[in-house]
DNA sequence: TAGTGCCT
DNA sequence: ACAC
């Protein structure tokens, strides 16, 4: 376990390989039920690179009219979100220290030429509760920064079955994806990455 | 600005 | 990494 300086928590390797199959397993049901779609940038509607889809009582969506926001249901097929795993609950309790269970799962899917800009987690009421990040798949390269856009970043490799917690310190830390290396994980016989991040939504 | 580009 |  690596604590940066800016006190967002690296855990390498957190989760074994068969525990990161059967967490592609859950995956592949919730993507059954609630397909990835291709969020847009408010304004603009600019198409993201990266796919989403969400499990939990609320997922996080963002389209070109409304912008960022949590809503219980799926943005395309308008049916509620399903329901999270009891294996994702119980890591947010043993990682996550908060009273309060988690209430999204966002499933981002990288391909490996997706990127996410630098950017911070502030849509949730709770900014109290951690946020709790899992690689799966190829890895990428992540940087940090600090609680401003302008502050000086760093960057790490996450490998697949990585977590990464930001809390305290970190919760409100600019963050982003630079690139994904592709080939570097057999995990997704198709290639890519997947980002689960767990987040408690009301306060 | 949860993005894009690298003759930056 | 940085500017836009």
């Amino acid at each position: 376990m690596a604590t940066l300086a800016n006190g967002i928590r690296h855990l390498p390797g957190y989760l074994d390989r068969p525990a990161q199959e059967h967490l592609v397993e859950l995956i592949r049901d919730i993507v059954a039920e609630a397909p990835l779609y291709t969020p847009e940038m408010p304004g603009t509607g600019k198409p993201m690179s990266v796919r989403m889809t969400n499990c939990g009582p609320l997922g996080w969506v963002t389209d070109k009219q409304q912008g960022y926001r949590y809503q219980s249901y799926h943005p395309a097929t308008k049916k509620p979100w399903p329901a999270m795993p009891q294996e994702l609950l119980d890591l947010w309790e043993t990682l996550g220290g908060y009273s309060k269970p988690p209430e999204a799962c966002l499933i981002n899917f990288y391909s490996d030429d997706a990127k996410m800009g630098l950017h911070q987690d502030r849509d949730e009421n709770d900014l109290a509760a951690p946020v709790l990040s899992v690689s799966l798949g190829n890895s990428c390269l992540f940087r940090v920064g600090g609680l401003s856009r302008k502050d000086p970043t760093g960057s790490f490799r996450l490998s697949s079955g990585d977590v990464v917690v930001l809390g305290g310190e970190g919760r409100l830390a600019f963050h982003g994806v630079d690139r994904i290396y592709p080939g570097t994980s057999t995990l997704l016989k198709n290639g890519g990455r997947i980002n689960l991040t767990l987040r408690r939504v009301n306060s």
